[in-house]
DNA sequence: CCTTTCGCTGTAATCGATTGCACTAAAATA
DNA sequence: TATTTTAGTGCAATCGATTACAGCGAAAGG
């Protein structure tokens, strides 16, 4: 009792002289225990300050009610959004969450995978890193009867699930976005194009232009990483160009913020002269002097669902391999660094 | 083999014939195990892709390898900053970090606390919610014999270690540097007293002033929570003062960020006449035009030193309640929101 | 040649909870 | 009264890995 904090059923079952099934059945509720025993079950456990051992179950059940999460890294806003809904989804069903990172390595990915099946996981969220170009982990996963749902960064894999925005329709909107703003030459600061992630956002932009009667140019589009100087350096670079741009569309809201920066140091007007779109609604596109447009992701809803999706998977009795792919609609934030709308009235 | 990915020891032992206790001993490279037979062992088990279980062994060994964290919320900044220092420090030593939310509920807190115990963790780590206001569930922690090990926010609890910034010296650095910018009436927006961080920010900034020779003035300090609205008010209610100070301290660096926005509105210049600093260091603060000097907290370190005071405990054979208090020492990024330097080096 | 020792392996219990099956008494039915 | 239900419990196996203890064969010592 005072042990060690360590009071089991066959404590409570000694005690009240009855068996340890007894006691199992009792504090489950199983209807085939008389409500007298089991009522002396329950005021033992309490008393007796009764905790369940939910590794003892597990192991007995095979259902740990733990579940894996792999992001590249935890302290980015929209990965931790992400975590946050999943935890606040899958919380109230008694499942903990297992946070690993990837550093964007495959190797520790599918080292993470293989300790979180170990740890008999009930299933497994993640982001693919960058560097991940081989699905073998991820078949293994399944190999294992746990299901597998990629949110955001994914691969093509038969019988993973997947939760993603509409990369492409983002890109289209926000570039629908600037040419409505009276934008004729808009540029796109591109990611790793090897993510499809990052191929949608530039299909949509070339769409975008072309619905609209735009060619695209291939001088207009900058392949960066998603970093404050890389936007810069690639402002830069456009501005050298002889047909300057008069507006941006970018994959990143960081690269977003170095164009910014790097035209009003060039005196350019923001956004008289420049429009300029972000992406992935970070904190401080709203918070900026000049708030930057950008795409929401919505990560929070995007973990919702990515763990309704779970759900779904584990209460359905049938084995078969349910693969579902849910594509979310981003929502475009259109502020100043875009919206000449606000100008114009002022004008008048 | 191929039944569900399930590989024991017992299929291996079948495989080879040999007990599992041999297995299991070859596996952990026990020495009265013949070099030949853990050969043979080691072989069958890759070729089965034998993965350990490490639930079972986790209830054998009364270690389950897990460790929970415990925060308000996790997509803030400063809290997934410490989670991911956490997470690297513990990663190579073999545990997993299980995430939980408060909500700044303690109700919330004393649930996940009790789960935790449930899934056998062998520590917690956590920072207490706004409204917690007793000790009892921590204490059943340590009666448990699990470490428990609070970060940033904290009570003091007896056998509890906690690592946090040492906030009264980042109050005073803060108030300090305002001072050393030539401001003479030093205004303070203070969070919630009653949580202990707030309360040292406070006393730092009083104590500041008085070794400076200058006398606190009440009316000169502002209760606020931590949003940009918040700030933005009492910014707008200091600027009725007849003796209007010409400098703030923000405990927030929301607030700090809503008290330049307001200020700005009221055609008031900064630097040049009022001077302000934040406190967290949010990612935003070095993006704004207007770069928000602010104290870091250093989120990432304190998470791997929360760790490592952890890793002490648990590998000390002693039994007896190591309580170790860890005070790390802030560093006041200073930016332009309080930098004059910059503009007399400009002026010349 | 017999006994002791050493090296290696097997047996069985254990961690804590769950559950199919068997069993006992009481109640219902014939 | 004899027999069948039925309600309520207990027994024992199980989940997978670990480990104290026992045991066995071979080499070493007497």
């Amino acid at each position: 009792m005072k042990e060690n904090g360590k009071v089991t059923i066959y404590d409570i079952s000694k005690k009240l002289n009855i068996s340890a099934a007894t006691v199992s059945r009792a504090l489950n509720n199983n209807p085939k225990i008389s409500s007298k025993t089991r009522e002396l079950v329950f005021a033992a456990a309490k008393e007796m300050n009764y905790k369940q051992n939910r590794l003892a179950q597990a192991l007995k059940s095979g259902k740990s009610k733990n579940v894996g999460i792999i992001v590249p890294y935890i302290n980015r806003n929209f990965f931790s959004s992400i975590i946050r809904g999943i935890e606040e989804e899958l919380g109230p069903h008694g499942y903990h969450v297992i946070i690993c990172q990837t550093h964007e390595q495959m190797e520790t990915e599918v080292e993470q995978i293989n300790t979180l099946l170990n740890t008999q996981v009930d299933g497994i969220f993640m982001s693919i890193s960058k560097s991940t170009n081989n699905i073998d982990h991820f078949k293994k996963v399944l190999e294992e009867g746990k299901s597998l749902i990629f949110f955001d960064r994914k691969l093509d894999v038969p019988g993973v699930s997947s939760v993603v925005i509409d990369d492409f329709k983002a890109g289209y909107m926000a570039t629908e976005h600037l040419i409505s703003q009276g934008c004729k030459r808009i540029a796109h600061f591109a990611g790793d194009l090897n993510l499809e992630i990052y191929k949608n956002r530039y299909g949509g932009y070339i769409k975008a232009l072309e619905d609209n009667g735009m060619k695209p140019n291939p001088d207009h589009v900058f392949t960066t990483l998603s970093s404050v100087e890389s936007g810069s350096a690639a402002a830069a670079k456009m501005w050298e160009l002889k047909e300057k741009p008069d507006a941006v569309f970018s994959a990143s809201d960081y690269t977003a913020l170095g164009a910014i920066q790097e035209l009003k140091k060039l005196g350019v007007n923001i956004p008289e002269d420049f429009c300029i779109s972000g992406f992935s609604n970070e904190p401080f596109t709203k918070y900026m002097e000049m708030p930057i447009t950008s795409v929401d992701q919505t990560p929070l809803r995007m973990g919702k669902i990515a763990a309704q999706v779970f759900l779904e998977q584990v209460d359905s009795t049938q084995k078969l391999t349910i693969e579902k792919k849910v594509v979310l609609s981003p929502e475009l934030m259109v502020r100043n660094s875009s919206d000449r709308s606000l100008r114009k009235l002022a004008v008048k």
